[in-house]
DNA sequence: TCTGGGGTCCTAAGCCAA
DNA sequence: TCTGTTGGCTTAGGACCC
């Protein structure tokens, strides 16, 4: 068996990437601190800021409360996903110039397969400088890059000089690169793993490799021990191709003050699913599982959902669906903070339009007509309008 | 401090059939 | 026919990521 080539992996972070595009577009926002996310005063998290906006402490997944506490000075600013989409494409396309194996895997990061590119570049360093110039020629925005021989090693040294740093770690330096690193820096690790680990004594990653497998097995679950046990030892895939198919769809909404209007909660849920559908539609997918997700004041949050009998796209099926878990949940009358669906399963019945209930008779049309009736029930009250369909309780 | 939205993946419990 | 075991599927909840 001839042994496989050592694989050389690139990562590239965008800097603050959302804040940057505001800053690029517009003068009077540059050296400022700005924080994209929801206007202070509203529930909401700061979903990303400038560096200029870290100096006070502010962070991404901040309350959107507290961050306008560190400074009310800063520009706050709602998301403008179509502009940053617009960005990400032309990075993802720059990329694109320089390997022929790039996976993007979020709007501002990809992984670049760069094994055997020296031959065209020269050194890992040159081949990451390369990358840094394609993506400002492309966008006027800077990123960070990080060189290793896995997925793992290159996404922790993106991270490890930002912004606009460049890392790389040779085969020889993973252990000394890891090693003083917090385990919170490994991927999955957050902060409910971070306690068990601190109950543990265990501070760095080279603490972390003194554990057995079958130690870690102990406490943690079999999957984290053995995502623990590698990822410590540098051990991680160096595979990179095509971003893996999505396998849910979902829309959810968090009320301004807790809820327990039942016409809102009901015209909400019509409006999601209508989102929803349009986004399975655009895409082609019919969903054969309808979830809906309810969370609670103290953010206790609950799911029910239910398996269509064959996938559908329609709005009015899913409303129907979701709507009847709703009612079923045990959570109506009760002070809702957010309401959402999701639609997964992927269902292969090519045809449209099939039935929602198996052996029930009610056809698309129909389900059209029952959907017109429940919006104008909403619009004018129950009993406002009739279309001549059976009654549909009576039905089930 | 008081926690968005859109995702993926894992785990556990309950149910059911072989 | 009854009982115990096992494994698959469904459902719900939770952790985590960007």
């Amino acid at each position: 068996m001839p042994e496989r080539a050592a694989k050389l992996i690139l990562h590239v972070d965008m800097d603050a990437f959302f804040a940057s595009v505001e800053q690029r577009d517009r003068p009077e926002c540059r050296g400022l601190p700005v924080v994209i996310g929801a206007f202070p005063g509203k529930r909401g998290v700061a979903s990303t800021c400038s560096y200029e906006a870290r100096a006070y402490g502010i962070r991404s997944a901040m309350p959107i409360a507290e961050a306008y506490r560190r400074c009310p000075d800063a520009l706050f600013l709602k998301p403008d996903m179509p502009r940053y989409s617009e960005a990400s494409r032309l990075v993802m396309a720059a990329l694109g110039s320089i390997s022929p194996i790039v996976e993007q895997v979020s709007v501002d990061e990809a992984y670049l397969d760069i094994t055997g590119l020296d031959r065209l570049f020269g050194s890992p360093e040159a081949i990451a400088h390369q990358v840094k110039v394609a993506v400002w020629d492309a966008t006027a925005l800077t990123c960070s890059v990080g060189v290793g021989s896995n997925r793992l090693i290159a996404k922790l040294a993106s991270e490890h000089n930002k912004p606009n740093g460049t890392t790389i770690v040779l085969p020889d330096q993973v252990a000394d690169f890891l090693d003083p690193m917090p385990v919170s820096n490994l991927r999955g690790v957050g902060p409910k793993t971070v306690k068990i680990v601190q109950r543990l004594g265990i501070r760095s990653i080279k603490e972390l490799k003194a554990y057995t497998l079958e130690s870690l097995q102990q406490f943690f679950g079999e999957k984290m021990a053995g995502s623990l046990y590698r990822q410590s030892r540098g051990l991680a895939s160096d595979q990179i191709g095509e971003r893996a198919e999505r396998v849910s769809i979902s829309k959810e909404t968090t009320f301004n003050e807790d809820v327990t209007d039942i016409r809102l909660l009901r015209s909400t849920l019509r409006r999601l699913c209508s989102d929803v559908g349009q986004s399975l539609r655009r895409e082609d997918l019919k969903g054969q599982v309808v979830s809906i997700k309810i969370r609670l004041p103290g953010f206790e949050t609950h799911t029910r959902q239910r398996r269509l009998a064959l996938a559908d796209d329609l709005d009015s099926t899913f409303f129907t669906v979701a709507w009847d878990l709703f009612q079923a949940s045990g959570f109506m009358g009760k002070p809702i903070r957010l309401i959402g669906i999701g639609i997964s399963d992927w269902g292969d019945n090519s045809g449209a339009n099939l039935d929602l209930f198996a052996g029930d008779s009610e056809t698309g049309q129909d389900r059209r007509l029952y959907h017109m009736l429940d919006e104008a029930s909403d619009k004018f009250g129950k009993g406002a309008l009739s279309l001549g369909l059976p009654d549909k309780k009576a039905k089930e």
